[in-house]
DNA sequence: TATAATAACTAATATCATTAGTTTTGTAAA
DNA sequence: TTTACAAAACTAATGATATTAGTTATTATA
């Protein structure tokens, strides 16, 4: 018998997380994976509880990650350009990461109380980056669920090849972002 | 032995659907199915050509009736209150029919020509209620991309439980796309 | 060196989708 | 009215899957 590699789950997800990037969320089977890592099925179950705690822990890894990857986007950025900017990361994270993309929006719900609090992050992230523009709190948050409505909706669509014309993709996140943003300051009266 | 009802396709559909709306399109099986229809799992194959079929006609029917609810709401409708009108009906539709509008964005991809034909009209729809804003043909399909982004991202995220804030929904719909609307007048220079 | 924890294994079960081949039933022609 | 055919249902079988139980082997530690 082959001497035992000693895997741990942060292996296990790793690998998860290629599957799923290569072959889609829907293909990312305990089967596969166990074949990835040269063992047998049920030893995965030495490091994940089942398949929908895999899962579970798939979106809670993209929602850290896709938050990182915002966060590091807007260093030295401010207002529309730093929106701007998260927006653009975003997008480019579910582009590189397509299965940890997945994961998260393939999620059943958020109900869980970890990916909530993971979720709350991104939420509060969102929220600073708002500041500067003045809004009150209930504003703040009708303009949070739009951007992520925009970008979730984009990468999304991107992602199943919803976008089929010839046209440039990058271009139409931009303008869909900054129409947004110049409507905001309409709205807000603070046009410059 | 009972006598047999003489399903057929439709009638196999319209059970597909509402099992998808009632538990979600991820446990839609062929095993459920065949119960709810009180027949046995192999004979839903007279009527269907297996699970991944069925799932694009579930596709292409949520195509359809989405576009047709989008239709009847711009009714006597133009410009921006046509458009508005356009994206409540989008995310009321995903909000009554949840399985459904799951199977029109669970899709792998986009790639099947019945379901291509579908998603253009969707497009030409949406183009011909921008045609009065006077946009060059790249620009209209730069802001039909930009629609499709926030009105399937805000069904998508509202439908996983992704707005939890204790925030009128409806509202922050509302704003979202009057808010895009109106960058688009300032944008276009034909603000009101 | 002995022991305890654990990572891997085999075996078994249950649930699926799917295919092949068979029986039954409804309808339409003789 | 009877017969024949097409279609809708069935049973049986296969292969993939996740999962659990119980066993063996290996690593690390006492």
């Amino acid at each position: 018998m082959a001497t035992r590699q000693g895997l741990d789950a942060e292996t296990v997800l790793q690998a998860a997380i290629e599957l799923a990037d290569k072959q889609g969320i829907e293909q990312l089977s305990l089967a596969a994976l166990a074949t990835k890592l040269t063992i047998k099925t049920p030893s995965l179950y030495n490091h994940i509880k089942g398949l929908p705690d895999l899962r579970k822990q798939l979106s809670k890894r993209g929602l850290l990650l896709v938050k990182e990857t915002m966060i590091e986007a807007v260093i030295g950025k401010a207002e529309d350009e730093a929106l701007l900017a998260a927006g653009v990361a975003y997008v480019d994270f579910a582009r590189k990461q397509p299965g940890l993309y997945e994961a998260i929006s393939a999620l059943p719900d958020y109900e869980d109380p970890e990916l909530k609090e993971v979720g709350a992050g991104v939420v509060s992230f969102l929220l600073r980056i708002l500041a500067p523009y003045g809004l009150s709190e209930e504003d703040a948050l009708h303009v949070v669920r739009g951007f992520r409505s925009m970008v979730h909706g984009f990468a999304s669509l991107e992602h199943r090849n919803g976008f089929r014309m010839g046209l440039d993709r990058d271009e139409s996140l931009r303008r869909l972002l900054q129409t947004y943003l110049r409507g905001l300051r309409a709205d807000t009266g603070r046009e410059k």
